[in-house]
DNA sequence: GCCAACGTTGGC
DNA sequence: GCCAACGTTGGC
């Protein structure tokens, strides 16, 4: 029996990694690696699982807000760049029987028109409830509700 | 660029 | 095991 779809938000700098980075990547599928805070790898390791929603999240950078969305492609394996003494995200800690780091394979589901925005996301009741609308909080990795995937939808004025 | 909130580190 | 210092996140 299959187990229940879950809905996500995953945040990115665009810098670093954007809508169009995944749109343009080989099967339009990327790799969700640098994950460094334990409760979002816990989230990526023992919850995120094939075929689970995820929105994404423009962070730190304009413009700010809900990109676009992507489902799992492959459900948590541990993040190659936790071995790679070049990457930002080496982790000489981290062992290589129990790897510390976990990262998960997305593919773009779709781009929306136009980034909802923050300002658009707390103008509505549903949107303005989500994780990433309260100060303070940084999780990258965070859980949405069916609701609220299905409210940025109508913000997006796009069908999920 | 600022600064508040948060997580991690390290001395004790 | 506490907690102050420090580094990072992330909106503004």
């Amino acid at each position: 029996m299959a187990s229940k779809l879950r809905y996500w938000l995953f945040k990115s700098e665009p810098s670093a990694f954007s809508i169009d980075d995944l749109a343009a990547s080989p099967e339009q599928t990327a790799l969700w690696d640098g994950v460094r805070n334990y409760q979002a790898r816990n989230f990526l390791r023992d919850d995120v699982a094939l075929g689970d929603l995820v929105l994404f999240y423009n962070s730190r950078e304009e413009p700010l807000g809900v990109a676009g969305t992507m489902k799992i492609a492959k459900a948590g394996y541990p993040d190659p760049k936790q071995f790679d003494p070049s990457s930002k995200y080496f982790d000489a800690k981290s062992p290589a029987d129990a790897p510390r780091w976990t990262g998960v394979d997305v593919r773009l589901i779709q781009k929306f028109p136009a980034v909802v925005s923050r300002e658009q996301l707390g103008a509505d009741a549903t949107c303005a409830a989500m994780m990433v609308m309260k100060r303070g909080m940084r999780l990258s990795i965070q859980p949405v509700t069916r609701e609220e995937w299905l409210a940025v939808h109508k913000l997006a004025g796009v069908r999920p």
